[in-house]
RNA sequence: CGGGGCGUAGCUCAGUAUGGUUAGAGUACUUGCUUUGGGAGCAAGGGGCCGGAGGUUCGAGUCCUCUCGCCCCGACCA
């Protein structure tokens, strides 16, 4: 490409609306433009990072035998209403019209398509497994898009799904996905994790997240710093502690604690340290059809996690309540326990199961119980709800954990039959019985992909693309196009680069050198080679986007060069 | 959806508290000359429904009402 031919509308300035790096250089440098809230166009560069990503994702699919496809965009509104989605996703789904007055939606995934595409026509166990997928434009409109590319409105995903007649051939599956996912991110050359993370309300066995390790993050990963182990934190397990602090010695009893409140104002009073208090916050579930307000119970030392929290009890939200309702109740803030309690229900977290010595709220003004022993507590919900903080242990090895920001690309799920099972997709298996198909499903954002290079690959001057994912490979700028034999040697290096397989663009516009030098850092092609001065030596220079560095080498010797820093 | 902010040239923004010539700057764009290793200089130009609709007024970018859009924080996010 002729960058006199090329549309590439670099400015100066950013959006002001451009908080993001990613944002903020993608406009910048002629990437995208925005069109409206969460919508943005391609330009040409960006659409040709955006097929580089699509075609290391095909390939990496065809290796597995997962199978393109292509469905429509435009989905009847009936299928969501099949799976009972129409309610669920809400005004996420942008619905309309037809001239017939025919009820559609804007495929904002499409689990529901693509099990109305197999459903009575993969009809045998014989004809299982099979995994399809398509990268395609998907609409969700969300209440809030931000962050450029990050979080938009339209965007590309590549979505697969797979079937299977067994719950061991989705494990199978699964794995091979995620190896495939990994040789993906790798290939893009990002750093990133594969994380545990929370199922949520779409339920299955199982579920990964893919994320892009950079700061602008939206998601905090509790990772194992010794370990591969690592977790959104809504789904992060730890071990069991090691070091616990010495315990209290006092008999039951009840004691008066005046004003005693906080869990700081209580290993205070007591001189305890918190592993032996209780911590109560009281919450209201909110469900699908009513509310109601629940306690959660977890150690003094310990944060609660909300998503668990929201998961234990099977509410579809958890909102805050305040002390007025919570005294109309007949609770008493600051007092809390779960001893003798009757008025809610209550959650305990399980680090709490047969925890003795404990000091915790009487359920009464200005007292406490002390030396409690909640193994006396008998038949209570117990389940995972703290919070994995930074220095608490890995399950898996022991080592500890750090916090650190990730940006979600990809996510797979085991689903199981929660799909095929409401849209009636069966298949009879060896002894003619008509099963759900057992589904996984494989998101990967594609348009999100490219900020998240970008997130990751910066600098002050303005992108570096990796090669994978780069517009062009090298840049060939001439310094001065009013040097005949200057331009006349660019020309000639951008038609032997090309010849060689090389992407190439020549940056052959009547512009000073520090204008097109500030562009090609902006845009931030790996290789740019400098034709001006050192031409009366017959030599060039490579820039190399990533350092900095400049590598003065003769006009017989660039090729060979080049060649060897690709690699 | 709650709270906050902003809409003036392609872009970034002045001007709006206190209404008053023909609405400004920088940048980008066009033309000419000069310049050619870090977004150059001089000169001359083109470019605006001051987000939209109503209103107040002799007069509205500026005041009032209503709307639409965009951004930020939060809630939400297979």
């Amino acid at each position: 490409m002729r960058f006199s031919r090329a549309y590439i509308p670099t400015t100066k300035e950013s959006p002001k609306d451009a908080q993001l790096p990613s944002h903020i250089y993608l406009s910048r440098a002629g990437f995208v433009t925005q069109v409206a809230s969460g919508l943005y166009n391609f330009l040409p560069l960006g659409k040709r990072v955006l097929r580089k990503i699509e075609n290391i994702i095909n390939e990496e699919m065809s290796a597995c035998g997962a199978l393109e496809v292509d469905l429509s965009f435009v989905t009847p509104a009936e299928l969501w209403q099949e799976s009972g989605r129409i309610e669920k996703f809400g005004k996420e789904l942008l619905r309309f019209r037809d001239r017939k007055d025919n009820l559609f939606v804007l495929g904002p995934t499409h689990e529901e398509m693509m099990v109305s595409i197999v459903r009575n026509r993969v009809t045998s166990y014989k004809q299982l497994p099979l995994n399809v997928y398509q990268v395609k434009t998907k609409f969700r409109d969300e209440a809030r898009p931000r962050f450029g590319l990050m979080r938009a409105r339209e965007f590309v995903m590549k979505d697969g799904y797979s079937f299977h007649a067994s719950t061991e051939d989705l494990d199978r599956e699964f794995d091979a996905m995620e190896a495939a996912y990994k040789r993906i991110l790798e290939r893009l050359g990002l750093t990133f994790r594969i994380v545990e993370a929370d199922s949520g309300a779409i339920g299955g066995t199982g579920s990964k997240e893919l994320m892009v390790l950079a700061q602008s993050g939206e998601d905090t990963l509790a990772v194992c710093d010794t370990c591969e182990y690592g977790a959104n934190v809504e789904a992060a397990r730890r071990a069991p502690r090691t070091i616990i602090p010495e315990a209290p010695k006092a008999d039951f009893m009840k004691f008066k604690t005046p004003n005693v409140k906080s869990i700081d104002d209580l290993s205070t009073f007591f001189h305890v340290d918190p592993y032996y208090t209780l911590k109560a916050v009281v919450m209201r579930a909110v469900y699908t059809e009513g509310s109601e307000p629940v306690c959660f119970f977890i150690r003094g030392c310990d944060e609660l996690q909300e998503v668990k929290a929201r998961n234990s009890v099977g509410a579809i939200d958890l909102v805050d309540i305040s002390e007025a309702e919570l005294n109309e109740i007949g609770l008493v803030p600051g007092f809390m326990g779960p001893l003798d309690q009757d008025k809610i229900r209550f959650v305990m977290d399980n680090d709490t199961r047969n925890a003795a010595a404990m000091i915790c709220g009487a359920n009464e003004v200005d007292y406490h119980f002390v030396g409690v022993d909640l193994s006396v507590m008998g038949e209570v919900a117990f389940a995972d709800l703290v919070a994995v903080q930074e220095g608490d242990g890995c399950p898996h090895c022991g080592g500890k954990f750090l916090h650190t920001k990730g940006i979600e690309v990809g996510h797979i799920f085991k689903l199981g039959t929660v799909y095929s099972a409401p849209l009636k997709a069966e298949f009879l298996d060896e002894n003619g019985r008509s099963q759900p198909f057992i589904m996984g499903t494989y998101g990967m954002g594609v348009s999100r992909l490219v900020a998240a290079v970008i997130e990751q690959h910066h600098d002050e001057k303005g992108c570096i693309w990796t090669h994978a994912t780069t517009p062009y490979m090298v840049n060939v700028m001439v310094s001065n196009i009013k040097e005949e034999a200057h331009l006349a040697y660019a020309e000639s290096l951008y038609i032997s680069l090309g010849q060689n397989g090389i992407e190439t663009i020549l940056d052959d516009r009547k512009e000073r050198f520090g204008f097109k030098m500030s562009d090609a850092e902006l845009i931030g092609f790996p290789f740019t080679v400098i034709v001006g001065k050192e031409m009366e030596n017959n030599q060039v220079q490579i820039m190399v986007r990533k350092t900095g560095e400049m590598i003065t080498v003769s006009t017989d010797d660039v090729m060979k060069k080049l060649q060897e820093l690709i690699g």
